[in-house]
DNA sequence: CGGGTTCTTGACACGGCTCAAGCGTAGTGG
DNA sequence: CCACTACGCTTGAGCCGTGTCAAGAACCCG
């Protein structure tokens, strides 16, 4: 086994005892077969805010694990400008996008101080030969990542910018409520550059409609976070019964 | 095997003699590897324009390789509407969506007389446990599906009506070259409806920005087909280098 | 404390949506 | 063969939502 050393003992953590586990690729495996996958893990290390996890054109050697953090994934067009294609938590893999090519089509980089773990894809896929267990697993990521980009694609086409913010407040909701968190305060890390470019306006377009929620009572909203007031409220604005 | 009778020649043609096997999941298989999958493939049957291949919902058993013709694939929200997540031609695998949840999250639909191979998952599963060469193929398609929708999201995000439709014919030319048509000249099966939806867009919108190409001599249109009379300027559009 | 980033707010312009009417083509039935 | 209908496409007028530009406020970091 590869470990690092001079890393934080977060980093030391295995698969077994790792806190996101469930929605990680061990999921719902045996621990014998946890341990399989624990041992073809690379390096376990810290990412600082800022720094890339990996870029556009780089070429495809390992899936990264989420262990803590978050992460934006952006394209990078021809002309230089940049479209945000998601932002990763915990528990995500990163970097489905190249398996196909053996070439980053995206760049990934950390919105905080992360933590990731490596999957060397060669590994993997011996692996993967191996295990149904583990690729049932490794095929329902694949899954949620395209029913992930659908609904992204869904949010661009049909929605006005009311709606879509909705949209992101309960996703995010609803993803810091898997992971233990508190559904009514949570941080947003990223700008609101980011926000508007993932959403498909502009910067000022993601101030004005938040400060529409926060003047309906919605949302209140700190630097870098937001607490929802009315979360039903919101959700059915983003369902589009409500404008 | 399991074969069907009772239905046109083509159905009868297997996946070694079949036209589109280098965009398909044999690829750069070898002979005896693309016979192992030609056994595992169940029907390969015809379907007739407007029929559905499957719907949001279904359960998930199969994935179809798309053997000739044109698909279209939707979602459909809770208020009823759709949203177009793309169009599928032959060589490519429908149903990719499913494989994480068990369950169509999306509906797809032949937009002319079609005819697919239906490959059963789990005879898929037991395959690519043994053969490393299909499982490097199914996870290039995979890659691709993802990289597809990423292209979506940043035609969705970052362009105008008119850059949008550039992109899209520039698009549909390419995947007609890939399959030895004319660039110059190809079917558009979907209709305007369609294909503004694909396009986050209206159909009136679509239908003005195409008259625009037909007064600068870029595109001549016939009813469900289209003339590429300038691709150059096209796609200069499509890369947003000109107005 | 200063300098850079990020956010807010306003005024204005414009792209694309909406609504509405008219046209062309294909299919159907008398 | 010609109404008649249905559907898809085109075109116009007007309006609304967002983008754009600009200035200032708030915040963060060294």
């Amino acid at each position: 086994m590869h470990q690092e050393e001079a890393t934080p003992a977060a980093c030391a953590v295995h698969c077994a005892d790792c806190a996101v586990r469930r929605l990680c690729l061990p999921m719902e495996l045996g621990t014998a077969d946890v341990d399989k996958l624990d041992h073809i893990v690379g390096r376990r290390f810290p990412l600082a805010q800022g720094e890339l996890l990996y870029r556009t054109g780089s070429p495809f050697a390992s899936l990264y694990a989420v262990r803590e953090g978050q992460f934006k994934a952006y394209r990078v067009n021809r002309d230089g400008s940049e479209q945000v294609t998601g932002f990763h938590f915990s528990g995500q893999l990163l970097g489905l996008d190249a398996i196909g090519s053996g070439v980053h089509s995206c760049e990934v980089v950390a919105l905080q101080d992360c933590s990731v773990c490596e999957l060397p894809f060669a590994d993997l896929e011996a692996l993967l030969a191996k295990m149904p267990a583990l690729r049932q697993q490794f095929h329902r990521m694949v899954g949620e990542e395209i029913a992930r980009m659908q609904s992204v694609v869904l949010l661009l086409g049909k929605m006005k910018a009311r709606q879509r913010l909705a949209t992101l407040i309960v996703r995010a909701a609803s993803v810091y409520e898997a992971r233990g968190y508190s559904i009514e305060k949570f941080q947003l890390r990223m700008t609101h550059e980011d926000l508007s470019n993932y959403l498909g306006m502009t910067r000022e377009c993601v101030s004005r409609q938040l400060t529409k929620f926060k003047q309906e009572g919605l949302v209140k909203v700190a630097p870098r976070e937001l607490e929802v007031l009315d979360l039903a409220a919101i959700k059915t604005i983003a369902a589009g019964k409500a404008p």
